[in-house]
DNA sequence: CAAAATCATATTGCGCGCAATTTAATTTTA
DNA sequence: TAAAATTAAATTGCGCGCAATATGATTTTG
């Protein structure tokens, strides 16, 4: 396939790649927004957004966890975790307490509320699958490389600031 | 493969399913802030943020579009993106007129700043491009993957809407 | 042990993103 | 053609998401 158009492509591949590239942000940037428009409807009944929703799901996964390790776990700070907890908190799901111990962090629980979402999320996990599309195979595909890429996104931020 | 585990792998499998859906939102999620965290230093010496960025990209494919237009490009509504064009026109970047054929219409153009911007863009799609660390085929196939899944989301919800 | 540094969380300000409403212009239809 | 319906933008209110800052609590270190 190596003939006389070579130089050509070497002008036209660039911007391509270009343009795929921004294809590939825009890309994310509308699933994204589209899962959200997915998920809005199932969760407003329980008056829940999706952020909130993923914040019970950590806590789903263990219990008792401060600020920070919910943050680590979400990739959040207190500016969008301590209101959004507040919320969580006024509307009967979790409960938020000082640690005795080290009073400078809080320490997050479910209540009853709180853990009983859990069953409803169940229904709610299936319904999002089935509007997806995408055999058990290709979701997982999809996840595993936009984890990897986020990883390397990840890295590259922290190579960034440590420069 | 078949033998006496499939019943048991009939209850295994849908918690593993549920799962990893859950995980594929997420994913989505993080890999879309990861994104615009990674953008950010490359578009705040400009004063732009992501979604202002695509606005004008929006643009340099076609100038002179009303922002119902922009909105379908982009999937958003005048709610956001009246604000937006605000602050994109008082930054220079573009200007606001009302249609004279159609006074409800706002016709959105570039100033010589917005389009002077498209020849800096090149350096930030590359960047951005070398910071997914994704092959030109890997950029591809992700983002064919995910404009399939989110157009199938899509067309869901309009399905929803019409029920 | 006291001052300084660090740490966890909360607060403020700003820009999305979206639902709901408002305003003004245009089109439909009666 | 006048009233009703539709349309395009803008506005309002609320919840993220993040930078910058503030407030206490704890640890370090001099």
């Amino acid at each position: 396939m190596v003939d006389k158009r070579d130089e050509a492509e070497t002008d036209i591949i660039p911007p391509g790649m270009l343009a795929l590239d921004q294809q590939l942000c825009f890309a994310v940037y509308s699933a994204a927004h589209a899962l959200n428009r997915t998920y809005k409807p199932l969760l407003d009944p329980y008056g829940l957004t999706y952020p909130q929703y993923i914040a019970l799901m950590t806590l789903w996964e263990g219990d008792g966890r401060t600020v920070k390790a919910l943050g680590a776990k979400l990739g959040l700070d207190s500016g969008t975790l301590s209101p959004l907890l507040k919320r969580l908190e006024a509307a009967g799901y979790i409960m938020r307490a000082r640690d005795k111990a080290d009073e400078r962090q809080v320490l997050v629980t479910l209540t009853d509320k709180g853990r009983a979402m859990q069953r409803d999320a169940v229904a709610i996990r299936m319904e999002i699958g089935k509007a997806t599309g995408c055999t058990l195979e290709a979701l997982q595909a999809l996840t595993g490389d936009l984890q990897a890429m986020t990883e390397r996104l990840e890295a590259g931020a922290a190579r960034d600031d440590a420069a």
